[in-house]
RNA sequence: GAGCCCGUAGCUCAGCGGUAGAGCAUUCGCCUUUUAAGCGAGGGGCCCUGGGUUCGAAUCCCAGCGGGCUCACCA
């Protein structure tokens, strides 16, 4: 602890911070403050519960950089939930349709590597979560229900059903009014999550009666052999694990309000809530699995670094934003702005820094060399995708030595730039086909380049491409040096001509040049 | 219907009390080799409108007008 004055520092997650510290400061003997992030496995990790979780790690930081509470972050699976929509991500779609109303985590994972659907879901989450270096506690719905965790609960609101009942009737249609209940049984032959109407029997021991082929049967609420319907779940929750703080998106504002009314019937636990926006697509619409459209964690990852996309997430969490392919090359240098701008920093300023957060302040010494949108131009006018080359190009551009860290940040870049480049920018690449003379022109160079012997240097090779095109467009050297560009790399300007080629190497530089005139 | 977010350069957006900013686009200048892998210079703004708070508002508050999204079945 130290004389920092909080208050005056802007970052969300500090505001958040002391706003949960404010709140939990409160209650008595508080030692550890948990904070939830919930989510449903029903398909492959959704971009919005990693950054959910990214981002609740970052009040985290906050919080234990503001106050001497110890924390726990609980990232709670909600498998126990029915699968309602095959989803198309998944290997084995067919195979799961006749798992509709099952609970997530009592259907088998047909890839064969897990136990469950829900648990093959919960380790694809938690891969990325680990990615992150986070600390979580991951719990399992289903675990909690069948090990009677819950029951102090379920028999809670069992014993306040009018007055909960009471509070979502008004908010559901007329026709599902009629068989709403918090309470879903789950079928003991079939595993399925029924939605029926249930009548109590009897509150003190927990049981209930619901209507199933027209037969009265009586279950227990408690013991996993009910699961509650969300909104009450989450309120139930919110008491049972003792939550402090939760995030969630906009869509979720009616729920969190209903659920808080809820909770007042349970143990009259309401966690401090913030609300972000969600993340669109380039068309400014709602980021969704079944649509296919904006990005996964696993599309960013694989053209951006793990710390761009963490800035995205940290970046605004209450404002909507548009997420696709762009937001990636902007992130990175955006990143490496931030890098610099730290280091000349004070202490308070740095805490505004979003590396601060992303880094949970531990910024590391380094980072890459080079702008990205810098190094994919780089990568354009060369027009390869040998690592290579473009490495000694950019030792070129920049003069400067590299240290053994920069060269492995670079290392690193490279690769994502060049599947960037594969991907986005290759694709839209038009080289143009040469005319007579430029052919002819071409074949000229191709043969005094043939000529060169022994070693050759980067002005051996400027020298013949300037007297090739002295001879062929005496009048308009420009033009030589704007076709060459076009014919080669599809651009109308490009590297040093001389020093690319003596990079590139004089076979390949003979074969590129064959590749033109065929 | 209710809620949330956004209106800033041609476009995409950052800034969120103290001189109006970036990238892309655009205009002009610069290749017989010394980073054209671009470089240099410029143009372009009632910061949606109206009120309030303030010494001072793009920024905070209120109202309005536009645009978008979300929820109202499920989660």
């Amino acid at each position: 602890m130290n004389n920092i004055d909080y208050k005056k520092v802007k970052a969300w997650p500090f505001q958040e911070a002391i706003k949960l510290k404010n709140k939990v400061s409160k209650i008595a003997n508080k030692k550890v403050v948990t904070l939830e992030t919930g989510y449903g496995p029903s398909g492959d990790p959704h971009i919005g519960t990693f950054a959910e979780v990214l981002r609740t790690n970052m009040v985290i930081n906050c919080l234990k950089e503001i106050s001497d509470f110890s924390t726990n972050l609980i990232t709670f699976s909600d498998d126990l939930d029915a699968l309602r929509k095959v989803p198309e991500d998944y290997p084995f779609p067919e195979k799961l349709e006749n798992y509709i109303e099952t609970p997530l985590s009592m259907i088998p994972d047909f890839t064969g590597k897990y136990e469950s659907y829900a648990d093959r879901n919960n380790n694809l989450l938690k891969s990325f979560l680990n990615k992150f270096k986070f600390d979580y506690n991951f719990i399992s719905s289903t675990g909690y229900y069948k090990n009677g965790k819950f029951d102090k609960q379920l028999l809670k609101i069992l014993e306040n059903y009018e007055s909960i009942i009471n509070i979502i009737l008004p908010t559901l249609r007329k026709e599902r009014r009629e068989s709403y209940s918090p309470f879903l049984p789950i079928c003991k032959k079939t595993k399925k999550v029924l939605q029926v109407p249930v009548e109590v029997i009897d509150k003190k021991n927990g049981i209930i009666a619901y209507k199933e082929n027209n037969q009265y049967k009586e279950t227990l609420v408690t013991g996993g052999n009910c699961k509650l319907q969300w909104k009450v779940d989450w309120a139930m929750r919110w008491s049972a694990l003792n939550i402090d703080y939760e995030m969630n998106g906009k869509d979720l504002i009616p729920s969190f309000e209903l659920s808080s009314q809820i909770a007042s019937f349970i143990e009259k636990k309401i966690p401090s809530n913030m609300t972000y926006e969600l993340f669109l697509d380039d068309k400014g619409e709602k980021i969704s699995k079944s649509k296919g459209n904006g990005l996964s964690i696993d599309e960013w990852l694989n053209y951006g670094s793990s710390e761009s996309l963490s800035l995205f997430m940290y970046n605004n969490p209450r404002r909507a934003k548009r997420l696709h392919f762009d937001c990636i090359p902007k992130s990175m240098d955006d990143y490496r702005k931030l890098f610099n701008s730290m280091k000349s920093q004070d202490s308070i300023k740095k805490l505004d820094n979003p590396l601060w957060h992303i880094h949970k302040k531990k910024i590391p010494s380094t980072t890459y060399p080079i702008d990205f949108t810098n190094l994919l131009n780089l990568v354009t006018a060369l027009n390869t995708t040998n690592n290579k080359t473009i490495k000694d190009f950019v030792r070129i551009y920049l003069k400067e030595k590299l240290s053994v860290q920069d060269e492995q940040e670079l290392d690193k870049i490279i690769l994502l730039a060049i599947k960037y480049y594969k991907k986005f920018i290759l694709p839209h690449i038009k080289k143009r086909i040469p005319n007579i003379e430029e052919k002819k022109a071409i074949e000229k160079l191709l043969q005094e380049i043939k000529k060169l012997e022994g070693e050759i240097s980067s002005e051996d090779y400027q020298n013949i491409v300037y007297k090739v095109g002295k001879e062929v467009f005496p009048n308009d050297l420009r033009q030589w040096f704007i076709s060459l560009y076009q014919i080669l790399f599809g651009s109308e300007s490009g590297p040093r001509l001389g020093s690319f080629f003596n990079v590139y190497g004089r076979s390949n530089v003979l074969l590129l040049l064959k590749e033109t005139i065929k």
